[in-house]
DNA sequence: CCAAAAGTGTTAGACCTACACCCATGA
DNA sequence: TCATGGGTGTAGGTCTAACACTTTTGG
């Protein structure tokens, strides 16, 4: 059974092309009230569609996420929606913020807990759920029209990223393994929104002990080969614990 | 109309006694329990429970919070609880986490929306609020037993406090209107659960110009009296924008 | 004059910021 | 050999941590 006033939405970032990415879809009604057991789950969703013809509508994107189950835990079922919808299991994911205007869905009081997701674009190739139209990465600067204030989630989203980000060692989770130091310091550039001291960046992380060579280097760039580290997964663990003297 | 499975809790932090503590009422999960096994009572017993904060035995503690009307924005109605609950209006709150576990409250499901609200004890008498019969102050690390999960959030607001307050200055909504250095440096070292250098803290808070002299001292104390500050709230709010360079 | 808390400064080391040039690679 | 991005060090200023004694007040 679903939680009629409960949803959950998942901003899932991933850092591609030197850019902040989020990833949205279209859903598609029809696939999803097939799926729908219960007369009373499908009842709620037509009603939601046929009150809200923007939601079929090719132009309006939205965050992924559904109305919770009754059966399982909030965090649970973030995963399960993020997992399904991007292939990957056991990514990063934190509750941020839970969003509860009275109108923010109009017709019917949704209060959405929000999460967002940090992944590695290289490790998978999205695959739509069987539940989707259409499914998309936009630049966080090139967002398209949103249904409802999912506008607004995005941005709160990226506030506690920015934030977070700064004090904790959680950036890493959108690189892949093995990673240059431009690449680390570009992600940080993108999220932070401005440009760091090179020189001073590489001295930060150093000191930090927080990574270790891997002993290869890039291959088939047109330029000097940059060298390409991992984590050091004791020290990162370590950092995550102490948490704040992580400052970038 | 209450929303059934969606409630909203407030830890209630205040400071006195050179420490940190939660203000509960009383809850008897004896009697929850045995109403909350008619599915069909249950909001009708759970809004007696809410208004009527009688019914309850004097062992078991719980925040206070309360089953969220339909009509009523999340933060507008953790606002109407700490108000109504303290006698306080306009109070510092912070929607910290929600909690979503499938069975943290038995034989129903509700998810809780946490916020925390810093309050100034000085400023009112509990005894004045309407609602509640029974309620109290218990300091931090001397908690009475609590009803379902409500450990685990006092906790998890306590972390959450302990993390923000390093950042951001918001500690200072905890102190009356004019305070002493020494109490500023009690409630850091309260809510940071160690112990502060007086000489680097009085810099720092210094540095800052957070603070006004209000050329008052304390009175009738048996010893040197100390100068009483307020804050300069025009630095205030440029910290509480600017954020992060507000470092204890 | 005693007890109790208020108030104050310095030094050594760590960290931060600003800044410019040579290196390695593939085309 | 050129274009491109990879990689490195230093100096000045600021911040931090550690540390002990004098001042003020009421009783």
């Amino acid at each position: 059974m679903l939680l009629k006033n409960i949803s959950v939405d998942c901003v899932i970032f991933g850092f591609d092309n030197n850019k902040l990415n989020v990833l949205l879809w279209q859903a598609d009604p029809k696939l999803l009230t097939h799926i729908l057991k219960q007369e009373e789950d499908y009842e709620q969703i037509s009603f939601l569609y046929d009150s809200h013809p923007s939601l079929l509508d090719d132009h309006t994107w939205g965050l992924i996420g559904a109305h919770a189950p009754a059966e399982t835990s909030l965090d649970e079922f973030a995963q399960n929606i993020s997992s399904e919808s991007t292939g990957l299991t056991g990514v990063y994911l934190k509750q941020f913020q839970t969003f509860g205007r009275a109108d923010r869905v109009p017709y019917y009081r949704v209060v959405t807990i929000g999460y967002y997701a940090l992944i590695n674009l290289h490790y998978h190739n999205l695959r739509k759920s069987a539940l989707t139209k259409k499914m998309q990465w936009f630049g966080i600067d090139e967002l398209p029209p949103l249904c409802f204030d999912h506008l607004e989630i995005i941005h709160a989203a990226l506030a506690h990223l920015r934030e977070t980000v700064q004090y904790h060692p959680i950036g890493f989770h959108l690189l892949p393994e093995e990673f240059t130091l431009t690449e680390l310091q570009t992600l940080y550039e993108a999220i932070l929104g401005k440009k760091l001291d090179i020189r001073n960046f590489r001295k930060k992380i150093h000191n930090m002990e927080l990574l270790e060579e891997t002993g290869k280097k890039q291959e088939n760039v047109p330029h000097r080969a940059a060298k390409l580290y991992r984590f050091d997964p004791g020290n990162y663990n370590r950092l995550v614990n102490e948490g704040l003297n992580f400052r970038i």
